[in-house]
DNA sequence: CTTTTGCATGCAATATTTTGCATACGTTCC
DNA sequence: GGAACGTATGCAAAATATTGCATGCAAAAG
Protein backbone atom coordinates (compact mmCIF):
# COMPACT_ATOMS: atom_id res chain seq x y z
CA UNK A 1 0.00 0.00 0.00
CA UNK A 2 3.39 2.10 -0.11
CA UNK A 3 3.92 4.72 -3.05
CA UNK A 4 0.29 4.22 -4.07
CA UNK A 5 0.67 6.24 -7.35
CA UNK A 6 3.61 5.38 -8.86
CA UNK A 7 2.33 2.24 -11.37
CA UNK A 8 5.07 -0.77 -10.90
CA UNK A 9 5.15 -1.13 -15.16
CA UNK A 10 5.42 0.87 -17.76
CA UNK A 11 2.85 -0.23 -20.01
CA UNK A 12 1.49 3.14 -20.60
CA UNK A 13 1.31 4.62 -23.61
CA UNK A 14 0.35 8.49 -22.80
CA UNK A 15 3.42 8.25 -20.81
CA UNK A 16 5.89 7.64 -23.39
CA UNK A 17 3.57 10.15 -25.49
CA UNK A 18 4.85 13.27 -22.85
CA UNK A 19 8.17 12.18 -22.96
CA UNK A 20 8.05 12.17 -26.46
CA UNK A 21 6.79 15.95 -26.76
CA UNK A 22 9.74 16.60 -23.82
CA UNK A 23 11.97 15.29 -26.62
CA UNK A 24 12.23 18.87 -28.08
CA UNK A 25 11.13 21.34 -25.81
CA UNK A 26 11.17 22.21 -22.32
CA UNK A 27 6.85 22.41 -21.35
CA UNK A 28 4.57 23.11 -18.28
CA UNK A 29 1.94 20.20 -17.66
CA UNK A 30 -0.20 23.33 -18.57
CA UNK A 31 1.83 23.38 -22.53
CA UNK A 32 1.28 19.60 -22.90
CA UNK A 33 -2.45 19.36 -22.03
CA UNK A 34 -2.76 22.46 -24.76
CA UNK A 35 -0.01 20.73 -27.12
CA UNK A 36 -1.68 17.34 -27.00
CA UNK A 37 -4.80 19.55 -28.85
CA UNK A 38 -2.38 20.17 -31.64
CA UNK A 39 0.19 17.34 -32.54
CA UNK A 40 0.43 13.96 -30.67
CA UNK A 41 -2.87 14.73 -29.17
CA UNK A 42 -4.48 13.32 -32.71
CA UNK A 43 -2.75 10.47 -31.47
CA UNK A 44 -3.51 10.29 -27.82
CA UNK A 45 -5.67 12.85 -26.07
CA UNK A 46 -5.78 13.13 -22.09
CA UNK A 47 -7.06 15.38 -19.82
CA UNK A 48 -4.75 17.84 -17.84
CA UNK A 49 -5.49 15.48 -14.35
CA UNK A 50 -4.05 12.77 -16.25
CA UNK A 51 -0.94 14.95 -17.76
CA UNK A 52 -0.35 16.18 -14.14
CA UNK A 53 -0.50 12.90 -12.43
CA UNK A 54 2.01 11.31 -15.08
CA UNK A 55 4.46 13.65 -14.47
CA UNK A 56 4.05 13.62 -10.90
CA UNK A 57 5.69 9.35 -11.78
CA UNK A 58 7.75 10.35 -14.58
CA UNK A 59 9.36 12.70 -12.15
CA UNK A 60 9.68 9.64 -9.43
CA UNK A 61 11.02 7.77 -12.04
CA UNK A 62 13.64 10.31 -12.47
CA UNK A 63 12.78 10.32 -16.18
CA UNK A 64 11.94 13.77 -16.16
CA UNK A 65 13.18 16.73 -13.86
CA UNK A 66 11.40 19.44 -13.16
CA UNK A 67 12.42 22.97 -13.37
CA UNK A 68 10.59 26.10 -11.40
CA UNK A 69 9.58 29.13 -13.84
CA UNK A 70 8.83 31.76 -11.72
CA UNK A 71 6.97 34.44 -13.60
CA UNK A 72 5.93 38.53 -12.94
CA UNK A 73 2.38 38.10 -11.95
CA UNK A 74 1.37 34.84 -13.29
CA UNK A 75 1.50 31.87 -11.11
CA UNK A 76 4.90 29.58 -11.44
CA UNK A 77 5.02 27.19 -13.92
CA UNK A 78 6.60 23.90 -13.81
CA UNK A 79 9.02 22.80 -16.44
CA UNK A 80 10.27 19.84 -17.24
CA UNK A 81 12.17 18.70 -19.72
CA UNK A 82 13.83 14.30 -20.18
CA UNK A 83 16.54 13.44 -18.37
CA UNK A 84 19.36 10.73 -20.02
CA UNK A 85 18.01 7.66 -18.40
CA UNK A 86 13.98 9.29 -19.72
CA UNK A 87 15.58 9.10 -23.27
CA UNK A 88 16.64 6.02 -22.87
CA UNK A 89 13.66 4.69 -20.77
CA UNK A 90 11.87 6.02 -24.37
CA UNK A 91 14.49 4.65 -27.03
CA UNK A 92 13.78 1.13 -24.80
CA UNK A 93 9.72 1.37 -25.68
CA UNK A 94 10.06 2.47 -29.04
CA UNK A 95 11.78 -1.06 -30.17
CA UNK A 96 9.69 -3.12 -27.16
CA UNK A 97 6.59 -4.28 -26.77
CA UNK A 98 4.37 -3.39 -29.59
CA UNK A 99 0.60 -4.69 -28.67
CA UNK A 100 -1.05 -4.18 -32.19
CA UNK A 101 -4.91 -4.34 -31.09
CA UNK A 102 -5.22 -1.50 -33.45
CA UNK A 103 -7.50 -3.40 -35.21
CA UNK A 104 -10.82 -1.79 -33.63
CA UNK A 105 -12.25 1.65 -33.91
CA UNK A 106 -13.84 2.06 -30.43
CA UNK A 107 -16.59 4.50 -31.65
CA UNK A 108 -19.59 4.52 -29.79
CA UNK A 109 -20.87 6.09 -32.80
CA UNK A 110 -20.91 2.52 -34.72
CA UNK A 111 -23.31 0.92 -31.60
CA UNK A 112 -25.49 3.47 -32.24
CA UNK A 113 -25.89 2.28 -35.96
CA UNK A 114 -26.27 -1.11 -35.01
CA UNK A 115 -29.61 0.56 -33.42
CA UNK A 116 -30.77 2.69 -36.54
CA UNK A 117 -34.61 2.66 -37.08
CA UNK A 118 -37.78 5.12 -37.60
CA UNK A 119 -36.74 7.06 -34.15
CA UNK A 120 -33.35 7.33 -34.51
CA UNK A 121 -32.42 8.04 -38.06
CA UNK A 122 -32.67 11.62 -37.98
CA UNK A 123 -31.05 12.48 -35.01
CA UNK A 124 -28.23 9.99 -36.13
CA UNK A 125 -27.96 11.10 -39.70
CA UNK A 126 -27.93 15.04 -37.47
CA UNK A 127 -24.97 13.64 -35.34
CA UNK A 128 -23.17 12.05 -38.20
CA UNK A 129 -23.45 15.56 -39.71
CA UNK A 130 -21.54 17.08 -36.96
CA UNK A 131 -19.02 14.49 -37.11
CA UNK A 132 -18.40 15.48 -41.08
CA UNK A 133 -18.17 18.87 -39.97
CA UNK A 134 -15.90 18.29 -36.86
CA UNK A 135 -14.08 15.81 -39.24
CA UNK A 136 -13.53 18.38 -41.92
CA UNK A 137 -12.28 21.13 -39.51
CA UNK A 138 -9.62 18.66 -38.23
CA UNK A 139 -8.27 17.81 -42.08
CA UNK A 140 -8.45 22.07 -42.53
CA UNK A 141 -5.78 22.48 -39.60
CA UNK A 142 -3.92 19.15 -40.69
CA UNK A 143 -3.37 20.19 -43.93
CA UNK A 144 -1.93 23.71 -42.36
CA UNK A 145 0.16 21.85 -40.51
CA UNK A 146 1.79 20.10 -43.63
CA UNK A 147 1.92 22.98 -45.48
CA UNK A 148 3.65 24.65 -43.09
CA UNK A 149 6.34 21.68 -41.82
CA UNK A 150 6.39 19.23 -44.02
CA UNK A 151 6.09 20.60 -47.63
CA UNK A 152 8.86 18.44 -49.01
CA UNK A 153 9.53 15.68 -46.97
CA UNK A 154 12.07 14.29 -48.96
CA UNK A 155 14.40 16.88 -47.20
CA UNK A 156 13.36 16.35 -43.60
CA UNK A 157 15.58 14.81 -40.79
CA UNK A 158 14.68 11.10 -40.24
CA UNK A 159 12.75 11.48 -36.97
CA UNK A 160 10.79 14.53 -38.79
CA UNK A 161 9.39 12.29 -41.64
CA UNK A 162 8.11 9.76 -38.86
CA UNK A 163 5.81 12.89 -37.60
CA UNK A 164 5.08 13.54 -40.91
CA UNK A 165 4.11 9.60 -41.55
CA UNK A 166 1.80 10.04 -38.56
CA UNK A 167 0.02 13.43 -39.92
CA UNK A 168 -0.28 11.60 -43.05
CA UNK A 169 -2.00 8.86 -41.32
CA UNK A 170 -4.27 11.24 -39.89
CA UNK A 171 -4.78 12.94 -43.20
CA UNK A 172 -5.96 10.03 -45.30
CA UNK A 173 -8.01 8.45 -42.40
CA UNK A 174 -9.63 12.29 -42.30
CA UNK A 175 -10.35 11.97 -45.67
CA UNK A 176 -11.57 8.27 -45.30
CA UNK A 177 -14.20 9.47 -43.11
CA UNK A 178 -15.45 12.11 -44.85
CA UNK A 179 -16.17 9.75 -47.79
CA UNK A 180 -17.77 7.33 -45.49
CA UNK A 181 -19.75 10.33 -43.51
CA UNK A 182 -21.15 10.83 -47.33
CA UNK A 183 -22.05 7.85 -48.31
CA UNK A 184 -23.64 7.07 -45.16
CA UNK A 185 -25.57 9.74 -45.20
CA UNK A 186 -26.97 9.54 -48.44
CA UNK A 187 -28.23 6.03 -47.59
CA UNK A 188 -30.00 7.83 -44.32
CA UNK A 189 -31.26 10.57 -46.35
CA UNK A 190 -33.28 7.63 -48.79
CA UNK A 191 -33.89 5.52 -46.11
CA UNK A 192 -35.84 8.49 -44.69
CA UNK A 193 -37.42 9.40 -47.43
CA UNK A 194 -39.16 5.87 -47.91
CA UNK A 195 -39.98 5.77 -44.53
CA UNK A 196 -42.19 9.12 -45.24
CA UNK A 197 -43.69 7.38 -48.45
CA UNK A 198 -44.15 4.32 -46.57
CA UNK A 199 -41.85 2.30 -48.50
CA UNK A 200 -39.14 0.82 -46.56
CA UNK A 201 -39.44 -2.15 -44.54
CA UNK A 202 -39.91 -1.77 -41.09
CA UNK A 203 -37.22 -3.91 -38.75
CA UNK A 204 -38.83 -7.17 -38.56
CA UNK A 205 -37.07 -8.88 -35.81
CA UNK B 1 -19.23 1.40 -0.05
CA UNK B 2 -22.17 -0.60 -0.58
CA UNK B 3 -22.84 -2.23 -4.29
CA UNK B 4 -19.59 -2.03 -4.90
CA UNK B 5 -19.73 -3.14 -8.73
CA UNK B 6 -22.81 -1.42 -9.80
CA UNK B 7 -21.82 1.67 -11.22
CA UNK B 8 -24.39 4.79 -10.64
CA UNK B 9 -24.19 6.37 -13.74
CA UNK B 10 -25.31 4.72 -17.23
CA UNK B 11 -22.39 5.91 -19.48
CA UNK B 12 -20.35 3.49 -20.55
CA UNK B 13 -20.93 2.00 -24.53
CA UNK B 14 -19.84 -1.39 -23.36
CA UNK B 15 -22.95 -1.86 -21.92
CA UNK B 16 -24.86 -0.65 -24.72
CA UNK B 17 -22.77 -3.04 -27.11
CA UNK B 18 -23.73 -6.24 -25.23
CA UNK B 19 -27.10 -5.20 -24.75
CA UNK B 20 -27.26 -4.31 -28.84
CA UNK B 21 -25.93 -7.51 -29.20
CA UNK B 22 -29.12 -9.40 -26.92
CA UNK B 23 -30.89 -7.59 -29.31
CA UNK B 24 -31.56 -10.31 -32.06
CA UNK B 25 -30.03 -13.01 -30.29
CA UNK B 26 -30.33 -14.91 -26.77
CA UNK B 27 -26.40 -15.32 -25.60
CA UNK B 28 -23.89 -16.36 -23.06
CA UNK B 29 -21.12 -14.52 -22.17
CA UNK B 30 -18.54 -16.56 -23.86
CA UNK B 31 -20.86 -16.03 -26.76
CA UNK B 32 -20.14 -12.64 -26.53
CA UNK B 33 -17.04 -13.00 -25.93
CA UNK B 34 -16.46 -14.61 -29.38
CA UNK B 35 -19.11 -12.32 -31.03
CA UNK B 36 -17.16 -9.61 -30.30
CA UNK B 37 -14.65 -11.12 -32.22
CA UNK B 38 -16.70 -10.60 -35.04
CA UNK B 39 -19.24 -8.27 -35.60
CA UNK B 40 -19.71 -5.42 -33.18
CA UNK B 41 -15.98 -6.46 -31.76
CA UNK B 42 -15.02 -4.48 -34.76
CA UNK B 43 -16.06 -1.10 -33.11
CA UNK B 44 -16.26 -2.22 -29.62
CA UNK B 45 -13.88 -4.59 -27.95
CA UNK B 46 -13.65 -6.65 -24.70
CA UNK B 47 -12.27 -9.20 -22.56
CA UNK B 48 -14.51 -11.93 -21.24
CA UNK B 49 -13.60 -10.76 -17.80
CA UNK B 50 -15.24 -7.36 -18.65
CA UNK B 51 -18.03 -8.97 -20.44
CA UNK B 52 -19.11 -11.25 -17.43
CA UNK B 53 -18.93 -8.28 -14.89
CA UNK B 54 -21.24 -6.46 -17.26
CA UNK B 55 -23.52 -9.05 -17.52
CA UNK B 56 -23.69 -9.05 -13.50
CA UNK B 57 -24.51 -5.11 -13.72
CA UNK B 58 -26.72 -5.41 -16.29
CA UNK B 59 -28.55 -8.12 -14.34
CA UNK B 60 -28.76 -6.26 -11.56
CA UNK B 61 -30.19 -3.26 -13.26
CA UNK B 62 -33.02 -5.59 -14.77
CA UNK B 63 -32.20 -4.74 -18.17
CA UNK B 64 -31.58 -8.22 -18.97
CA UNK B 65 -32.62 -11.37 -17.27
CA UNK B 66 -30.68 -14.84 -16.85
CA UNK B 67 -31.75 -18.39 -18.04
CA UNK B 68 -29.78 -21.52 -17.32
CA UNK B 69 -29.34 -24.02 -19.76
CA UNK B 70 -28.22 -27.22 -19.00
CA UNK B 71 -26.29 -29.40 -21.87
CA UNK B 72 -25.57 -32.42 -21.71
CA UNK B 73 -21.72 -33.93 -20.80
CA UNK B 74 -20.74 -30.07 -20.81
CA UNK B 75 -20.88 -26.92 -17.68
CA UNK B 76 -24.02 -24.81 -17.69
CA UNK B 77 -24.32 -22.11 -19.99
CA UNK B 78 -26.07 -18.64 -18.57
CA UNK B 79 -28.42 -17.42 -21.64
CA UNK B 80 -29.41 -13.78 -21.26
CA UNK B 81 -31.97 -11.61 -23.02
CA UNK B 82 -32.88 -8.06 -22.97
CA UNK B 83 -35.72 -7.45 -20.50
CA UNK B 84 -38.10 -4.43 -21.92
CA UNK B 85 -36.52 -1.80 -19.65
CA UNK B 86 -33.29 -3.01 -21.01
CA UNK B 87 -34.50 -2.34 -24.80
CA UNK B 88 -35.58 0.92 -23.47
CA UNK B 89 -32.99 1.79 -21.71
CA UNK B 90 -30.87 0.82 -25.20
CA UNK B 91 -33.07 3.01 -27.40
CA UNK B 92 -33.03 6.15 -24.89
CA UNK B 93 -29.09 6.08 -25.15
CA UNK B 94 -29.07 5.69 -29.20
CA UNK B 95 -30.43 9.09 -28.63
CA UNK B 96 -28.81 10.68 -26.07
CA UNK B 97 -25.42 11.58 -25.50
CA UNK B 98 -23.32 11.80 -27.85
CA UNK B 99 -19.91 12.37 -27.01
CA UNK B 100 -18.80 12.31 -29.81
CA UNK B 101 -14.58 12.60 -29.50
CA UNK B 102 -13.48 10.56 -31.98
CA UNK B 103 -11.11 12.89 -33.04
CA UNK B 104 -8.89 10.82 -31.77
CA UNK B 105 -6.98 7.24 -33.11
CA UNK B 106 -5.38 6.18 -30.12
CA UNK B 107 -2.60 4.30 -31.42
CA UNK B 108 0.74 4.06 -29.83
CA UNK B 109 2.25 2.91 -33.02
CA UNK B 110 2.17 6.65 -34.18
CA UNK B 111 3.47 7.51 -30.98
CA UNK B 112 6.76 5.26 -31.85
CA UNK B 113 6.71 7.08 -35.41
CA UNK B 114 7.40 10.42 -33.78
CA UNK B 115 10.40 8.48 -32.57
CA UNK B 116 11.84 7.61 -35.59
CA UNK B 117 15.95 6.93 -35.90
CA UNK B 118 18.15 5.17 -37.41
CA UNK B 119 17.60 2.73 -34.59
CA UNK B 120 14.53 2.14 -34.54
CA UNK B 121 13.83 2.59 -38.50
CA UNK B 122 13.79 -1.49 -39.10
CA UNK B 123 11.68 -2.53 -36.40
CA UNK B 124 9.08 0.09 -37.01
CA UNK B 125 9.28 -0.79 -41.00
CA UNK B 126 8.65 -4.55 -39.59
CA UNK B 127 5.50 -3.75 -37.10
CA UNK B 128 4.16 -1.53 -39.65
CA UNK B 129 4.34 -4.74 -42.24
CA UNK B 130 2.86 -6.49 -39.85
CA UNK B 131 0.03 -4.12 -39.40
CA UNK B 132 -0.56 -4.31 -43.06
CA UNK B 133 -1.07 -8.13 -42.55
CA UNK B 134 -3.42 -7.84 -39.95
CA UNK B 135 -5.16 -5.26 -41.66
CA UNK B 136 -5.16 -7.63 -44.91
CA UNK B 137 -6.48 -10.51 -43.22
CA UNK B 138 -9.38 -8.59 -41.66
CA UNK B 139 -10.68 -6.69 -44.83
CA UNK B 140 -10.71 -10.18 -46.25
CA UNK B 141 -13.23 -11.08 -43.34
CA UNK B 142 -15.33 -8.25 -43.77
CA UNK B 143 -15.23 -8.36 -47.53
CA UNK B 144 -17.04 -12.10 -46.62
CA UNK B 145 -19.45 -10.36 -44.89
CA UNK B 146 -20.38 -7.76 -47.03
CA UNK B 147 -20.97 -10.47 -49.56
CA UNK B 148 -22.83 -12.90 -47.77
CA UNK B 149 -24.88 -10.73 -45.85
CA UNK B 150 -24.79 -7.02 -47.69
CA UNK B 151 -25.34 -7.82 -51.00
CA UNK B 152 -27.70 -5.28 -51.86
CA UNK B 153 -28.27 -3.10 -49.08
CA UNK B 154 -30.86 -0.99 -50.58
CA UNK B 155 -33.57 -4.13 -49.75
CA UNK B 156 -32.44 -4.40 -46.27
CA UNK B 157 -34.37 -3.46 -43.27
CA UNK B 158 -34.06 -0.12 -41.89
CA UNK B 159 -32.15 -1.64 -38.70
CA UNK B 160 -29.91 -3.89 -40.80
CA UNK B 161 -28.80 -0.92 -43.13
CA UNK B 162 -26.95 0.96 -39.82
CA UNK B 163 -24.96 -2.19 -39.56
CA UNK B 164 -24.05 -2.42 -43.01
CA UNK B 165 -23.24 1.20 -42.81
CA UNK B 166 -20.86 0.25 -39.83
CA UNK B 167 -19.61 -2.66 -41.75
CA UNK B 168 -18.49 -0.33 -44.83
CA UNK B 169 -17.34 2.32 -41.93
CA UNK B 170 -14.77 -0.92 -40.98
CA UNK B 171 -14.08 -1.79 -45.15
CA UNK B 172 -13.26 2.16 -45.94
CA UNK B 173 -11.16 2.24 -43.15
CA UNK B 174 -9.30 -0.44 -43.47
CA UNK B 175 -8.46 0.27 -47.20
CA UNK B 176 -7.40 3.57 -46.36
CA UNK B 177 -5.14 1.99 -43.78
CA UNK B 178 -3.62 -0.60 -46.27
CA UNK B 179 -2.84 2.49 -48.42
CA UNK B 180 -1.43 4.68 -46.11
CA UNK B 181 0.68 1.75 -44.47
CA UNK B 182 2.01 1.23 -48.35
CA UNK B 183 2.91 4.84 -48.77
CA UNK B 184 4.60 4.38 -45.14
CA UNK B 185 6.58 1.68 -46.03
CA UNK B 186 8.21 3.12 -48.76
CA UNK B 187 9.28 6.11 -47.59
CA UNK B 188 11.06 4.05 -44.70
CA UNK B 189 12.42 1.84 -47.33
CA UNK B 190 13.87 5.11 -49.24
CA UNK B 191 14.94 6.28 -45.88
CA UNK B 192 16.89 3.32 -45.13
CA UNK B 193 18.47 3.36 -47.89
CA UNK B 194 19.46 6.62 -47.95
CA UNK B 195 21.11 5.55 -44.36
CA UNK B 196 23.02 3.12 -46.18
CA UNK B 197 24.27 4.90 -48.46
CA UNK B 198 25.40 7.92 -46.12
CA UNK B 199 23.43 10.16 -47.56
CA UNK B 200 20.38 11.02 -44.86
CA UNK B 201 20.28 14.12 -42.59
CA UNK B 202 20.66 12.16 -39.29
CA UNK B 203 18.32 14.16 -36.68
CA UNK B 204 19.87 17.09 -35.25
CA UNK B 205 17.94 18.12 -32.51
C1' DC C 1 -3.43 -42.88 -21.30
C1' DT C 2 -1.78 -38.13 -21.25
C1' DT C 3 -1.59 -33.64 -23.21
C1' DT C 4 -3.82 -30.15 -25.60
C1' DT C 5 -7.76 -27.66 -27.06
C1' DG C 6 -12.37 -25.82 -26.51
C1' DC C 7 -16.36 -24.65 -23.64
C1' DA C 8 -17.79 -21.97 -19.75
C1' DT C 9 -17.46 -19.01 -15.75
C1' DG C 10 -15.53 -16.09 -12.57
C1' DC C 11 -12.37 -13.22 -8.72
C1' DA C 12 -8.81 -9.92 -7.46
C1' DA C 13 -5.47 -6.72 -8.36
C1' DT C 14 -3.67 -3.38 -11.09
C1' DA C 15 -3.73 0.11 -14.67
C1' DT C 16 -5.93 3.71 -17.10
C1' DT C 17 -9.28 7.31 -17.98
C1' DT C 18 -12.91 10.40 -16.82
C1' DT C 19 -15.57 13.46 -13.94
C1' DG C 20 -16.21 16.67 -10.46
C1' DC C 21 -14.27 19.67 -7.59
C1' DA C 22 -10.96 23.25 -5.85
C1' DT C 23 -7.67 27.06 -5.79
C1' DA C 24 -5.40 31.43 -7.11
C1' DC C 25 -3.83 35.28 -9.75
C1' DG C 26 -4.24 38.64 -13.76
C1' DT C 27 -6.39 40.74 -17.60
C1' DT C 28 -10.13 42.04 -20.37
C1' DC C 29 -14.85 42.98 -21.17
C1' DC C 30 -19.01 45.42 -19.95
C1' DG D 1 -16.12 47.62 -9.84
C1' DG D 2 -17.67 43.05 -10.87
C1' DA D 3 -18.12 39.11 -14.14
C1' DA D 4 -15.94 36.33 -17.30
C1' DC D 5 -12.00 34.41 -19.23
C1' DG D 6 -7.22 32.54 -19.54
C1' DT D 7 -3.14 30.81 -17.07
C1' DA D 8 -1.64 27.34 -13.99
C1' DT D 9 -1.89 23.48 -10.79
C1' DG D 10 -3.76 19.80 -8.37
C1' DC D 11 -6.84 16.06 -5.31
C1' DA D 12 -10.37 12.46 -4.89
C1' DA D 13 -13.57 9.47 -6.48
C1' DA D 14 -15.76 6.87 -9.83
C1' DA D 15 -15.77 4.46 -14.11
C1' DT D 16 -13.56 1.62 -17.31
C1' DA D 17 -10.18 -1.82 -18.94
C1' DT D 18 -6.42 -5.17 -18.56
C1' DT D 19 -3.72 -8.84 -16.54
C1' DG D 20 -3.05 -12.77 -13.95
C1' DC D 21 -4.99 -16.36 -11.86
C1' DA D 22 -8.34 -20.21 -10.98
C1' DT D 23 -11.73 -23.85 -11.83
C1' DG D 24 -13.90 -27.89 -14.06
C1' DC D 25 -15.59 -30.88 -17.63
C1' DA D 26 -15.39 -33.11 -22.34
C1' DA D 27 -13.62 -34.13 -26.71
C1' DA D 28 -9.85 -34.67 -29.72
C1' DA D 29 -5.08 -35.38 -30.67
C1' DG D 30 -0.97 -37.82 -29.98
Amino acid sequence: MAGLDIPRYACMALRYAIMTALLEDELSGYDLARSFDQSLGFFWRASHQQIYRELRGLSERRWIVRRVDRQRGRPERNLYSLTRDGRQALERWVLEADRMRLQETRDEFYIKLYNLSADSIDYLAERLSARRAAMMERLYLYERIRRRHYKDHETLPLRRRGVYLALLGGIMQGEQYLAWCDEALALLAASTEELARGAAKEDAG
